[in-house]
DNA sequence: CGAGTGGTTGATATCTTTCAACCCACGTGG
DNA sequence: CCACGTGGGTTGAAAGATATCAACCACTCG
């Protein structure tokens, strides 16, 4: 059986920060998975829902959101080769909203599937629960991000860690990216109102750090823009090893 | 053999959302622990560090933090029977730093007694990367909390969040808890200046809703504090069906 | 061509921080 | 038993960062 674009997407992310075998690899692969398409700005599984099954991202951006005070803050973005809400495996109510951010193939599996893989290749329960706690190791720096930085350093924060995270799975080019996220989307993401993220944009532009524009993110300076966010790259435990 | 207070402690907590049945609480029973005692405002763990071992809190508050721009930023306040590192078992490097803000009672458990326990009792294996899971949900409350809330609310929930896990393990008494935390440490879990804090605080008491002095919280209106904090439980996942 | 979405601008308001001082309770040592 | 040192809490004035409001601009799509 040839793989599908799904298992595919699943297997190269899975294999950035876990060490995965052939049988693994074969399990994977045997996955059943129902695509779709989704167009932007569409809610795949809303607050207080109780999914039966995961979402699996293949291309384009996920968020995850919550509200307060009638202002929506984005809780995490999700790239392709992610299970956004692999959480709701064992959470069975959804305590946040998840919802494309552009167009989006999505892979759904089944949670019975999943659980059942998991009993029969432990290392994969062990891979799937190490993704589950590098995003929770992703939250820990968000709360940093909007706790303690100004929003310059937030900003360059979260280009940065977006880099990062794009580049080990083959999503970049000579320091530009495809990121196609409107400014409102930016605020809700760093805890900013949109005017401000506006101003901290152009400061960065001007300082020839990085440049945001059609749905395309430039970085100019990358290493400037690490200081400046003071971005430390452990947290995303972008290797078996760490 | 008799429960030892570490296990007595995890297996309460674990209660709280899990169904732990016979088996399961006696092969806990049976967990070596090793206990020790930490004065306060110790580090258990540092940031880059690698453990051998998860700490289990048994008596007093832990804290997971990390730094920016020379300030601190409190990432979690886990209380008796939580094990805050328990995501060392996977991601072998420590991306934040864990010590007591108490003094406290500690219980370590080596990794390798964790990973024969997961392959031994799949149902422990599965509430213990729940816990994990509750704990993530925790985090992503708190990014809403910084980036979205004003102080006031902040603290509201902050407060709120606290009586709510501490009554579950039954560590409250009429609208009270035991609550030793500094102005300083508040500040650090909201992303604000203790100077603020202070205001916040003063504030609160004089609408009446909250007083909170000598090491003790107590909460004077319940309602109307989770109102002001918009605080909605769903995220605390309190109970095995949710 | 017109509507709509996303981006930009300037003026002003608000919230939170900063700084510097002061107070109070507590514990310790002379 | 008092004097002092210290940590935590409190206060006021001023500065700074970000939000708010209300326009206006520039594409793109139909």
């Amino acid at each position: 059986m040839a793989p599908t674009p799904f298992a595919a997407a699943l297997i190269k992310k899975l294999s950035v920060s876990n060490t995965i075998d052939a049988d693994d690899r074969q399990a994977l692969e045997e996955l059943p998975i129902t695509g779709r398409f989704y167009d932007p700005q569409q809610t795949i599984v809303h607050e207080y829902d109780r999914p039966s099954h995961c979402c699996l991202v293949v291309d384009g951006f996920v968020i995850r959101s919550k509200s307060a005070e009638g202002q929506r803050q984005i809780l995490s973005i999700h790239i392709s080769g992610e299970i956004p809400d692999l959480q709701s495996l064992h959470l069975h109510v959804m305590d946040h909203e998840l919802s494309t951010l552009t167009g989006c193939t999505l892979g759904f599996i089944a949670h019975d599937v999943l659980r059942q893989l998991c009993v029969a290749r432990p290392n994969l329960a062990a891979a799937l629960w190490r993704e589950t706690l590098v995003d929770a190791a992703i939250f820990r720096e968000w709360i940093v991000n909007v706790g303690r930085r100004s929003s310059v350093a937030r900003m360059a924060h979260l280009i940065v860690e977006m880099w990062e995270r794009l580049d080990h799975i083959g999503r970049t080019r000579d320091g530009a990216f495809e990121f196609p996220v409107t400014q409102v989307e930016l605020a809700d993401c760093l805890g900013l109102t949109p005017v401000h993220v506006n101003r901290v944009l152009q400061q960065l532009r001007q300082d020839k750090l990085l440049h945001l524009a059609r749905k395309e993110c430039n970085i100019l300076e990358k290493g400037r823009l690490e200081e400046l966010g003071q971005f430390e790259p452990t947290y995303l435990h972008l290797s078996p090893q760490l």
